[in-house]
DNA sequence: TAACATTGATTGATATCGTCAATTATTGAC
DNA sequence: GTCAATAATTGACGATATCAATCAATGTTA
């Protein structure tokens, strides 16, 4: 085992590189679609409750700022992606749902990257990469 | 085990978020310094070998666009943290390597960053962030 | 050797992303 | 009823990603 990169050891740089993989892979799986992965992170979120996500919520789910979040579905909501209501019980949130041409164009997505990606993993045993799985999920989502 | 987020399997948004945990916590790190993590990065490969890095190999490394390294080397050698000469055996290329001082910071910059970092794996066992060094090595580099 | 394609570095343009400060509307607490 | 806290929003600014075009040097080939 040779190590002549001074960062191979440095988990955070490659993490950065792992993750600049997926998203490129991503981007490119998602762009007929119109969607940036972002958008499409966002998409996802509002897909899941129906009764929809409020826009902190989002912010805290993806590590945003919120007014990114703000961005984002302005520009879903402008492709009539997601809707976005004030919730009734508490008038300064807003809730953000997927319409049904969203639901549509997320599932697709949601395809496209398992596709792209499919390949990826492929040498990795499923074992592991559910390890992997769990252990970035405790470190992202530590509380839950 | 519950998996409320749609999100929560898919390793590519995972790999994002994980990422932007340790590239917040060395940014803070590193700022005393006067440096930003792709500064170091892009350091650390300067500082590794004596003769140097072509800029080409820094962009491969760390998966970047030529036009970044350019950025990034400027400011460093603006710093006196790294200089910049032609490849006597190909006058195309520009060796980039380390000032003593470039590897006097490298080296205080790495202790902050393992410092700083120190506390996000402590929950995970030795054996399991090996496994994922590795893992993570052979998706990033996978011709090594 | 002269013409041509390739490569490494550089510049510039443009879009995206990250971070902060400030504002407004609403809610909660005292 | 006043005041602090919260959710969304806007605007600004620096950092990042991507791409096209240029220049100098090298490699290829007729």
């Amino acid at each position: 085992m040779h190590d002549e990169h001074p960062l191979a050891q440095d988990l955070g740089f490659l993490l950065s590189r792992a993750s600049g993989v997926f998203a490129k892979t991503a981007s490119e799986a998602l762009s007929p679609l119109g969607l940036r992965v972002r958008s499409y992170s966002v998409l996802a979120f509002a897909s899941e409750v129906e009764t929809g996500v409020t826009q902190r919520r989002l912010a805290e789910l993806m590590g945003l700022d919120p007014s990114q979040v703000v961005a984002l579905v302005d520009e879903l909501e402008g492709n009539g992606l997601v809707r976005r209501v004030t919730d009734p019980n508490d008038r300064r949130s807003k809730l953000v749902s997927a319409t049904s041409e969203g639901t549509r164009v997320r599932s697709e997505g949601g395809r496209r990257i398992a596709e792209a990606q499919s390949g990826i993993m492929a040498d990795v045993k499923p074992e592991t990469q559910v390890e992997l799985n769990a252990l970035l999920r405790q470190l992202v989502f530590p509380d839950e």
